[in-house]
DNA sequence: TCATAAACAGTAACCATTACCAATAAACAA
DNA sequence: TTGTTTATTGGTAATGGTTACTGTTTATGA
């Protein structure tokens, strides 16, 4: 008898989503506040943070997560890999993928390993002129 | 005339690599600052984060930042790749390591790539069990 | 139009990490 | 061994990103 919550589509969690689709930058939930903002000037960071945790957890975004830093989220849900500039943070696209080998034979004591994925480092074109 | 910045072996120090080198278990700064407590009682968490930092730049030991709200440490720097459990975060090791495809052919724009990695995510057998 | 409860704005709390500073102790020369 | 220098420490406060709380608003279906 578990009544079915229902989910609203609210104009802030539609402009979120709109504006994170709008651009490549994959930016931070702080990044994405300011960029909400210039349309809604009213909301609340908590409102970004909590829609941008639902729209990643229907689907509709991705939360791209680094330990200890700050979680970055892309609008671009079709299957691409990304670099990270190890200097500041920043997240890219990676136009050609990789294609990542079988791992069916890769073996973890204690752990069921269900996917695998390839992550790029490498340096920001900002942070490299900077360096 | 800079002078050569000098790096002391202090006990702390010593004890806190020893620990993450009996250890299999990949803990977080946390978990490395319970495990140091029983040796050294009066050391402070404030150290624990120092010295991790300096050893990790030095080499010694591994930062992990993959995915999860705290970083984890491996004093094991030997190359091998790690799984991360997506429920409580735990890392393990991978033994028959999959190799990493050439990745000269990674595109970027705005970005320089300098490595790659193969991420695994699974379940632990705590987890698991739990389930 | 009304009733219901999901979602909101605003703010406080939380937690991992970092910064600060007076006191301590490695390391090296005398 | 003793003294001097200064990297490092313990203790604690501050920071920064994220989450939780609460009374009010508003999307949605009757």
């Amino acid at each position: 008898m578990t009544q079915q919550q229902q989910t609203r589509m609210t104009k802030q969690r539609m402009v979120i989503l709109e504006e994170l689709r709008n651009v490549h930058s994959h930016p931070t939930a702080d990044e994405v506040y300011g960029m909400v903002r210039q349309r809604l000037p009213r909301i609340s960071l908590g409102t970004v943070y909590r829609n941008l945790d639902l729209l990643a957890e229907s689907g509709d975004i991705l939360k791209l997560e680094s330990a200890g830093s700050q979680k970055r989220f892309d609008g671009n849900v079709t299957p691409h890999q990304h670099v990270r500039c190890t200097q500041c943070g920043r997240v890219g696209d990676v136009m050609e993928p990789v294609r990542l080998p079988d791992i069916t034979g890769a073996r973890a004591p204690g752990f069921i390993i269900l996917s695998g994925r390839i992550e790029f480092e490498g340096v920001c074109e900002a942070c490299a002129s900077k360096n």
